[in-house]
DNA sequence: GTCTATATAGCGATAGAC
DNA sequence: GTCTATCGCTATATAGAC
């Protein structure tokens, strides 16, 4: 646990890395034996199953998100702005565990959903002092679920109508007004 | 195409069923047929392709999105007010198809995935003007995505955060507020 | 620890009877 | 128009050598 193995991590990276890229149809063991550069039974030493592979992709995910709620608070331009700013897919590592797991959730897998659903709620503890009210919180959540949705949707296939620059900062401002 | 035969319609609802309940995974040519009373054999009598299915899912889709923007502007609540109330996953035929079709666009299908662009490009056709200005506009598209998204993840398992009754008023209040 | 080879199962699609 | 039977492919997982 404390010093895991590279072969570990570099096949779940690759793992991450095909179901963002090619959608969990596409993230196989044998591709992502192949992407990482081992071989299946080299895989299958590390993580038994597919459903241990899974598994240890949502443990990395919401380590990652307790490690972003404490950048967050530590950020200057505010909560909220942080928040929207970092909905959007920039390739982070946090942001890069989310995509992977809703195309996971997307298949049915039940404890996906159920973390992402554990991270929903823990940015929502976060952003409460930060918020009006109720109503004004749950707009920053959706508006931020928005965002990922469609990143999620859009990814290597169509240009997305997702705001950028000046548009998300346009974007960010009215959500401020309207929720503190 | 006038009049489709009745076991054409049971089988595309029993594949838009397993879609919403199973996700795109569980929804196999075997399931569909038995979920529909059929045989596959039958079943590939009236689509003769998974594709065929899945062009015949996404057909409808874009068939009950124009039926929906025509009742949408003659609603008396307001164009945004009915927008974002009709996000929240109610079981209408529409919010059915675009469950369905988010399931399958998951998976790496591309038709999917700008069946759902072109909807969304329709709504936000009729959306604009009815807002203030561009970004009003597409903080009102980023609700209802996020309300769309939190729906599908939510199905079935988990007793989603979803705003409902007074919640979902106050809401829809304060996004009108915002965005005209 | 990592490999090759193989068992097992499920899926989409075809062929042809009725 | 609907059925049964079966083929061919691919995916997960196992067995055991190195």
């Amino acid at each position: 646990m404390s010093r895991p193995p590279h072969a570990r991590e570099k096949v779940l990276d690759a793992f991450e890395a095909a179901l963002i890229d090619g959608g969990a149809r596409s993230a196989t063991m044998d591709a992502v034996a192949a992407a990482a550069g081992v071989s299946k039974g080299g895989l299958l030493y590390h993580f038994a199953s597919k459903d241990a592979l899974e598994g240890a992709l949502l443990e990395r995910l919401e380590r990652l998100v307790e490690e972003d709620l404490d950048d967050m608070s530590a950020d200057a331009e505010g909560v909220v702005a942080t928040f929207i700013r970092t909905s959007l897919h920039t390739d982070s590592p946090l942001d890069r565990a989310i995509v992977a797991a809703s195309r996971l959730a997307q298949t049915g897998h039940a404890d996906a959903a159920a973390s992402l659903r554990r991270v929903r709620t823990r940015w929502e503890e976060a952003l409460r002092p930060h918020t009006r009210d109720e109503t004004a919180l749950q707009l920053v959540l959706l508006v931020s679920d928005g965002l990922y949705f469609n990143s999620a949707l859009g990814e290597g296939a169509l240009p997305g109508p997702l705001p950028r620059g000046a548009d998300l900062d346009a974007l960010i401002a009215l959500v401020e007004r309207a929720a503190r």
